[in-house]
DNA sequence: AAGTGGTCTAGACCACATC
DNA sequence: ATGTGGTCTAGACCACTTG
C-alpha cells in the first residue's frame, strides 16, 4: 500500500516558526471536522511522518494546540479532539442555597423565531434582522427560582431546536451537549461580561423578588472551534448571591 | 580558573522529572535573592553546564518558571527575573469617568499599626493579635472620589513604612511598586474576590454616595514569590460603576 | 562580531494504558 | 507485548540584540 502524503507542504511563510505552521494546518483539519469531538488523531510519529518533520517538531504543534485548548493529550493513550465545553459554568458566578449537592434545574419559558436587534446582530456576528431563535429559561436549585436567562441563537444554524417532535420539557438541564447532539455546534470558549443592575418587573416576577431589587448581570458569547459566535445570552440573578474569585499573575 | 559545580546535584526523586527538579531549584535560588528581581541570570548554556545538563533539559526548566510567571525570557537579550506586578490593576474591575486618560489618584486617610483580628490575621497567615499596618486609601478619578480601601500589611516586615520621615503624601499612586522599594516586598500574583454589598454610612460618606448605596466589594490576597500573604485588602466601590470580563476556556 | 534565546533534527529510552 | 505520549540528549543552525 502506498503511503500518500497530502499534508506535507506546509505553507511556511518566513516570519513562522514550523511548528506553528503545523499547528495551523492541524487546526484546520481539526475544525473542518475531520476528526470528531472526543475523537482520536494519529500518533506523534505518523503526523510527523506524514508531514515530513521531525518527532520533535511535531511534538511542539501537539503541545501548541493543547495549550490552546484544540486537542487533548493523555499518557499511554493518544492525542483527542477536545469535546468542548459540556456544562456552561454559569453558577460560578453565584452561591445559592447551602450545601447544596442537588444539580440546577432548567426549564424554558418560551421558544420563539425573531429578527435579531441590533445588540443581539451585532454579538452573534449578523446582519440586523438576520433570523435568530430567542429562548427565555429560569434555572432553579431546590425548587428555588435563581437565574433567569435570554438566550439568542444565529438560526439556519440551530433550526433543529424548532423541531415541535422534541418539546422544551425533554432538553434536559445542559444546553451545550444539547447543541452538540442536535446541532453539531460545540463551544469551545466563552467570554463573560458582568455588571450590577436592578431587576425589571418581569424578571423580578419570575425569581420571587421584589421589582427593582439589585441583581448580577452576566452577558455571555460563546464561540466555537472556528472563532465565530454562536450563542448571546444574558442571565440576570439576585446580586446578594453574587460571589467570584479570579486570580492575577 | 577551576569551575565549581555546586548546583551539580539536584534531588531527583522517582516521579518527577529532571526538569521540574531544575526549575524547583531554580526558584529556589531567585526566591532566596540569588538574582534580584529584574536582573538577568545566566544564560541557558551557563546554566546547563552549571547543572551538568543539556542544553535542551535547561530549556525545558527555564520555560517552565517563564509559564508560572518568575522568568522573563527575551529573545537576543537574555532571561530576566519578573519583576512583580507594578500596578495593582484595582481599576479594571470598575468604569469610571468616560475617555478618562487621567491617572487615578491615591491619598492615605489613615495609617496605624493595630492588632490583627481574626478574618485579618487568617488572610495574612498570621495567629490573632499580631501586629499589622492598616491603612485607609481614598482612590479618585480627575478629583471625584471613585474607590475606598483598607488594607492590612503584616508588620515586622512593613516597618518602613511607619516612618515618619515619609508622610504618607509622598507615597504616590501606586503601592506596589512602594513596598518593592522600601521594603523589599514583590508582589507575583493575586487572588481577588467580588461581591455585591450596601456602603456603611462612613463608606458612603468619603465617597459622597448616599448610605445603603449598592456597592461592588473586592477582597484581595497578594503574595509574594514565596508564597506568602504579604497583604489583604478590602476594596468598595459603586455598583453602577462596575464591570468586568472574564474568559472562559 | 559576539552573545543571547528560538528552532529543528535524529535518536534513545522511560512511563503509562491497553490488549 | 504493543502502542502511545513524556523525557533527555547532542548537536546544528537561525534570529534577535548589543557593542
Amino acid at each position: 500500500m502506498s503511503t500518500i502524503l497530502p499534508f506535507q507542504a506546509v505553507t511556511h511563510e518566513p516570519g513562522q516558526s514550523r511548528y506553528a505552521a503545523l499547528a495551523a494546518a492541524l487546526k484546520a483539519r481539526i475544525v473542518r471536522g475531520e476528526w470528531p469531538p472526543g475523537s482520536a488523531i494519529p500518533a506523534e510519529q505518523s503526523l510527523a511522518d506524514q508531514h515530513g518533520v521531525a518527532l520533535g517538531t511535531m511534538r511542539r504543534a501537539l503541545e501548541l494546540l493543547s495549550e490552546q485548548g484544540f486537542l487533548d493529550r493523555q499518557h499511554g493513550r493518544g492525542t483527542f479532539v477536545k469535546p468542548g465545553l459540556s456544562g456552561a459554568p454559569m453558577f460560578r458566578f453565584f452561591r445559592f442555597g447551602e450545601g447544596g449537592d442537588t444539580p440546577p434545574q432548567s426549564s424554558i419559558l418560551a421558544r420563539q423565531t425573531q429578527a435579531a436587534k441590533a445588540e443581539v446582530a451585532a454579538a452573534l456576528g449578523l446582519g440586523p434582522g438576520e433570523p435568530v431563535l430567542h429562548l427565555k429559561r429560569l434555572r432553579s436549585v431546590a425548587g428555588q427560582a435563581c437565574l433567569l436567562e435570554d438566550i439568542w441563537l444565529p438560526l439556519p444554524l440551530f433550526e433543529p431546536l424548532l423541531s415541535p417532535e422534541h418539546p422544551t420539557a425533554d432538553w434536559g438541564d445542559l444546553l451545550y451537549p444539547l447543541f452538540g447532539q442536535r446541532c453539531g455546534v460545540h463551544v469551545h470558549r466563552a467570554v463573560d461580561s458582568i455588571s450590577f443592575g436592578q431587576l425589571s418587573a418581569s424578571a423580578a416576577r419570575a425569581l420571587k423578588l421584589p421589582a427593582g431589587h439589585p441583581c448580577a448581570r452576566v452577558s455571555r458569547q460563546a464561540f466555537d472551534m472556528s472563532g465565530r459566535c454562536i450563542e448571546w445570552r444574558h442571565t440576570v440573578g439576585d446580586a446578594h448571591a453574587f460571589h467570584y474569585t479570579v486570580s492575577i499573575v
